[in-house]
DNA sequence: CGCAATCTTGAACACCCTCAAGCATGGTGG
DNA sequence: CCACCATGCTTGAGGGTGTTCAAGATTGCG
């Protein structure tokens, strides 16, 4: 578990990007060692975020986006009529803001799920430090390319996939993205509730809430409020990518 | 309606951009004019597709790409299970392919929907390009943003609006677009068929072809096949964003 | 002109939502 | 420390929107 620590906030504390436990998982991967500096100048150790505060808020002035280094991060959308889509969940290692760089505000909200600490990218020094390193650049690029795949998956989700489905996926997801922290991939626990898993799946509270009671029923997991285990991923697997046309036996 | 011409096509014949018809909605309204020409150096006049031709195809090796001149084209994503879920529609001035810049093989496929050319941009040139051109880079990275940003509010669409509410946001989609480039706003051709409506706004095709006949039964368009004429185009602003709370009266 | 593909229309069913109530959980204050 | 309340989670019953299945109408193209 990452514990970031430094209690008072001094407003732009300088990160070290170097000796952080992400380095392998978050922006630094782009970065040789001998520019690691510049990029340690651009980016900035933000604050400590409790559970339910905001990290931006739909609508205020764009400036940076956020790399998350411990906690966890959902992000949403409101429109008009005031009802909310969750367009994404964060952990540590991911940067949350990219889908905000085109306009001058920002396009969602981002709530701190728990107690959650980030570092902060302003963007416009950024953008100008981008253009020196090229590898930093074709990161950017990919780092966005690959949120539109899954935001274009989540698509998929919503319109293909019964409830069973997306949840399968949906902790499956969860389950691989603990492993790449060297974490386990079958004991975890969820960082949101019930609500905002309903909610980013297109479900009704009662749908999720069914579903992980029907699930354990069948002995694919174990679960207490927030806290999961993964019983039988294989079963698991076999669900999140069912055919409608299903295979020869049966 | 842009002609694009040029019978015989060579194989890599260089864009002029600066004629373009597109200019000022597509990649050169981010380039001043002394960068233009190195613009048009990168981008190839690529070659003229005809309906249900493959622009590129998932799973094969990304290089470029796609910046649509005339005609109109779908991308989809296909699973394992062999269904399919369209991502998008991308009209004349938009860019195709920015989801597949993470990988090394495209993430979708594009298939021209009608008579289709394209301007094709090697994304390997490309990249040089926008790390010289600092108001392209941040351009692209606009672009990129967008992009999450509709598939957002697409997963926002399929997750809690109505098939109403998701054939009007649709047809005013197309109609601002189709605005944009100086045609009407009110009376166009789809571009698409209604099983691909259908796709993407994940119903059956039976749902739309009941929609259509339903909001022309109250008058709200005109649908003959593919040609549609919008005729209450503040009656379909309303529906596309009905509130769950309704407004005051009714 | 005729066939294939697309689109439309109808009837029955299914999945999930809504509504409603009961049950755990956790934080707070007396 | 426990009572208390708020919040979140679970469970049940009924109903609605859209799907599925099936057939007919229209279009378009060879």
């Amino acid at each position: 578990m990452e514990q970031t620590i430094k209690i008072g906030k001094s407003p732009t504390l300088k990160a070290s990007c170097q000796q952080c436990s992400l380095s392998n998982l978050c922006l630094p991967l782009a970065v040789s060692d001998q520019d690691l500096a510049r990029l340690e100048d651009v980016v900035q150790q933000g604050r400590i975020y409790n559970r339910g505060d905001y990290v931006f808020e739909q609508n205020a002035p764009f400036r940076s986006c956020f790399a998350v280094r411990s906690g966890a991060i959902k992000t949403s959308i409101v429109t008009e009529n005031g009802d909310e889509q969750v367009t994404g969940f964060f952990l540590p290692g991911e940067l949350v803001g990219l889908d905000s760089m085109s306009g001058t505000h920002y396009a969602c909200s981002a709530k701190a799920l728990e107690r959650t600490s980030v570092c902060e990218l302003p963007m416009d020094h950024m953008e100008e430090l981008t253009h020196k390193l090229p590898g930093l650049q074709h990161h950017f690029f990919q780092l966005m390319s690959q949120e539109i795949q899954s935001s274009h998956q989540l698509a998929m989700m919503l319109s293909k996939r019964t409830a069973e489905e997306r949840i399968a996926s949906l902790l499956l997801s969860l389950s691989s993205r603990f492993q790449r922290r060297k974490l386990s991939a079958t004991h975890f626990n969820l960082p949101m509730a019930r609500n905002d898993i309903a909610n980013f799946l297109g479900l009704a509270v009662e749908t999720v809430s069914r579903v992980f009671t029907r699930y354990q029923n069948q002995g694919l997991l174990k679960a207490r409020g927030r806290d999961v285990e993964l019983l039988d991923m294989d079963a698991l697997h076999a669900i999140a990518q069912e055919a409608s046309d299903a295979p020869p036996c049966r």
